[in-house]
DNA sequence: TTAAAACGTTAACAAAAGATAAGGTTTTGA
DNA sequence: TCAAAACCTTATCTTTTGTTAACGTTTTAA
């Protein structure tokens, strides 16, 4: 199977983070694999150590926690992003929550092992270097956003904000979802929606 | 002045994010200021980019939004850690909170020009991007936790954790401060504080 | 030293959220 | 295709939080 056209899309994509030169990608390609998720498979399960990072070709991901039997949902990530339990991976502590595709998901995945073998690979190594820091800078301006929306913003102004943001997300996510993901129950999120949808009416 | 004391001091605590060697440190040094804070003096402010990340090493560090006319506190930096608006640091757009020193506080700063300096001397350009991602990765752990506390705990959950795992904190820090920081309103934290005094007592 | 400001608690009331359960619709999977 | 599961809404009741204000104590700064 020809995956060219899948790699060079991924080399486009990563631009954000760090540009590969025509040999640093020669080398850099040679350490992924290809992995299809169908709906419900698990990338991560808590008490497990967190192996992969993975490149999102189609698909959607929710990272959840089970507390007293219950799943709460804390994050999504969809195609052309990351995918991992990034703390797991990075300490190699067993990770906590579950990460489980929600569609038909295909990642490029690097394993933590070539990730190493990367750093130690002097073609590479400050290519690689740039890129794991390019990586956690970008999550750090996203979590800096996320923890202030919880410390500033009320449950309905979260959501008002996610409406106008990332509307999308409420045409693939379901809705109970969503709720824990702005840290409130799905009953709580139907009410928000009853009452925020008289203003705009 | 002799700051020996206080740069192997420094050297000595990023071990935790990397080793220099005796010659990449001696180029280090040379890009690091010393800076002197009063309390109530501000290391940040909203509509300015933050120019400087920095090393407390006595003092702390108090972060802030203000909203409405009303100051939230979002976060705390104290000895021993790294104090920084990140996400302008990083992206060089105007900052949005305040950071203020809420004791007489001694900052050992790098300049971002002094990072991209550094970034560009082939002699410490490795041992610089290291340097940086892993400060990020550090912070992305710190973060995860802080997201799902959000998500998975009540406020009630928060206040005791924190109780047990960072008691110092409310030794040197207001109370309504630590309200913020938890999501709530001082009101409400003086509240649980009542509720849950009494399980213990 | 002393007046002002900051701080923590409490009270009273309103608003929002949690818990539980029921009902109807949609989706899923055998 | 059809029964089961998943999903969203609504209702009821309880709990928690927000808001505002008052009060007494502590800290701050002139």
């Amino acid at each position: 199977m020809d995956n060219t056209i899948h790699l060079n899309h991924l080399r486009s994509e990563l631009k954000k983070f760090v540009s590969f030169s025509d040999a640093e990608w020669e080398i850099f390609k040679q350490y992924l694999e290809f992995r299809h998720y169908d709906k419900k498979d698990f990338f991560a399960v808590p008490g497990e150590v967190c192996d992969h990072m993975g490149f999102i070709l189609c698909g959607a991901m929710r990272y959840f926690h089970v507390r007293e039997g219950i799943e709460i949902t804390g994050y999504f990530s969809f195609e052309n992003e990351l995918v991992s339990a990034y703390k797991s991976f990075l300490t190699r502590k067993p990770n906590t929550n579950y990460i489980q595709a929600i569609e038909k998901t295909t990642l490029i995945l690097i394993s933590k092992k070539n990730f190493e073998l990367m750093e130690n690979n002097p073609a590479i190594a400050f290519k690689i270097e740039q890129f794991g820091r390019r990586i956690a800078e970008y999550y750090i301006c996203c979590y800096e956003d996320r923890v202030a929306s919880f410390i500033i913003q009320s449950p309905e102004e979260r959501y008002l904000d996610m409406q106008k943001n990332a509307g999308e997300i409420f045409l693939r996510i379901p809705q109970h979802y969503v709720a824990n993901f702005l840290g409130i129950t799905p009953v709580s999120l139907s009410r928000i929606r009853k009452r925020t949808l008289k203003v705009h009416a």
